[in-house]
DNA sequence: TATGAATGAGGATTCATTCAT
DNA sequence: GATGAATGAATCCTCATTCAT
């Protein structure tokens, strides 16, 4: 039973991984049931039978890519030792230089998109980026307190990281000429730049 | 002859007012022909009259929305004298507070998703947004030479302004709880104070 | 699996034969998706599920027309003991005098004009009737042998006939007053008589 | 008035003319109101102006292919001083072997197929071949008298000579490859030559 | 649990035709 | 006489979904 339950689950992730798939390579239009369901190599009927609608299953795949991704780039800047090197690697993570990242701003557009529709998307989206943000004003806040930085409205400094992040990185996936990878990256790293204390007289 | 042409163009900026109106209003998924026409008041076919594609129509509409609005509001801050208050009131007046600008930030977001996967609209995209941005580089260089502004790179400093109106805007639209059009307001006005001249000291 | 790829053969053999029916009794162009499907006693949905494209189903409907009719005939005509007979079987019952043969000619009539400009279909009538022709040139030949037949060339012989057999049938099969069916048949069966060897001297 | 009328008449021969060029390159699925009037240089409202349906247009078409063609073949022929070269000639001519002949073919094709389900077609078939087996018989009874040709039934023969010429001609243009203009010329060469009497013996 | 045949509503588009100009 | 914009019915086809297996 349990082990069903299991088996089940995997088999709706597999089919969930398969729709952002579709929806990241072509878009939103070209996510069908038919195409998701190739994709995924199983029938059409299987999928209504893991999703009670095709919409159910689009904005699952939505809200499954929203979180993963920027959670994991999160936990892994803990280990950074420097709160400037921290909220680098934070940034420069999330930027669409990786397929595997450009993936995942693709499936934001659309997100972002369908969430100005649909209140239920949007509601998760605030969450989300209320963590986000959170993890931003909380790393600030502890460059503040070790010195690193200087000192900031911590919460204002960390949303407005997070919008120029965006602002950035949305120009970037779509392939604007001006904002490359790499001037997103450099506009970033001064805006973090700018938050970092000068060096103490003593020293 | 002429006014047939004419009365042709209007019938499709027409058509393409109905497109936007219901993608801004329902999403692109929903924007199918029949709905376009409907919400024209014209038959089906004379959809497919004037635009070959529903496709072309719809990307007719995105790209129109693109530019009309932005360059009603750059056009329009030229009046200021300040180039404070021109830089506030372009920021301001782009930012989604009312409906009409509402409505063109919901065209946006389907317009960067769409592009995200349609080169020819990426390729538009980049123009028009290296118009905006010269747009704000030319008026921040304007402060730079009257001294109202400090010494900056005006450039690079245009770039920083729209990614945060791009990164705040979308936010703001989707309806976010922290990001309200205040906050966003706000955050825009501190990044465009902090580009100020001190007072001279003779004064 | 095994079951149900039957029952799918058996459905689109179904599906042919209602477009069959639809092409033979209406024209070609009355044959759309709707009409063949409310023949069939289907949904239009399903056609296309078994067909990707109604062409695909005309083409197959009018390939399938070309070769049952006439090999059954042949198949039949080898009961018969006399090459003459045979002949004579052959062309009476090809020519369009039963609903039946009437049918399958107004199948062909569609056929040869899609052929026309379709070199798929024309390959595949290449084909069918150089079989039939073939099955003509063999009985000949096998009257030849047996002293039936005068000593002719076979295939030449074959050739005329089934030329004849065509020119004929295509009248009749329009109603061309003067190429009745009995008209058609007595041509034939002179055309046959004109290659019987006279009575051996002996009897 | 006058002139006017003619202009109409000329307008109208030359839409017909577009129809006919359009079914025989693409064929009559393909010989839309849209397709000719284009081909006609034309626009699509002036097509329903001189033809009051396009069905009307298209059985003018088919209708005014049929006659043309084989009058102005026989026409031709009656300058030649034997009967047999006359009918060489026809038959010759009357084959899909030029452009000008396959294009013909394609109509009658398209004809044929018509004729089977509509009866005003039928009977204006059924007139025109009238005509032309009497040319047919005219000639061969012509030679009959002038000792050119053997005893036969002058009628009998053409209606087989005619029906031959429709077998191999047909197939012919749909581009069977043992049917080529080559086989069927030689084929309708001897069924003449087989009408021809034996040199006189005082000769 | 999973299938895939079947559905019919809805998709975009083409059609012959109308009509004001 | 001729146009071409406009129509809406009809075209083929795709769609998400259902259901017997």
């Amino acid at each position: 039973m349990v082990k069903q339950q299991q088996a089940t689950n995997n088999r709706k992730a597999l089919i969930i991984a398969a729709a952002q798939e579709v929806i990241a390579s072509h878009g939103y239009p070209a996510a069908s049931a038919r195409t998701i369901a190739a994709q995924c190599g199983i029938s059409p009927g299987t999928l209504t039978y893991h999703f009670a609608t095709i919409d159910e299953l689009l904005v699952s795949a939505l809200r499954d890519a929203s979180s993963h991704f920027t959670n994991e780039i999160v936990r892994s800047a803990c280990t950074k030792k420097l709160v400037v090197q921290r909220l680098r690697f934070m940034v420069t993570a999330m930027l669409p230089s990786s397929p595997h990242a450009s993936r995942n701003w693709k499936l934001w557009l659309e997100y972002w998109a369908r969430a100005a529709h649909m209140p239920e998307l949007a509601a998760l989206h605030c969450e989300r980026y209320a963590d986000l943000r959170k993890a931003f004003e909380t790393t600030i806040q502890e460059g503040i307190i070790s010195g690193e930085l200087k000192i900031v409205n911590a919460r204002s400094e960390a949303l407005k990281l997070v919008a120029l992040l965006d602002g950035l990185g949305l120009q970037a996936v779509i392939g604007d000429s001006e904002i490359t990878i790499e001037v997103a990256r450099e506009m970033l790293g001064q805006a973090i730049d700018n938050l970092c204390a000068p060096p103490t007289h003593a020293a």
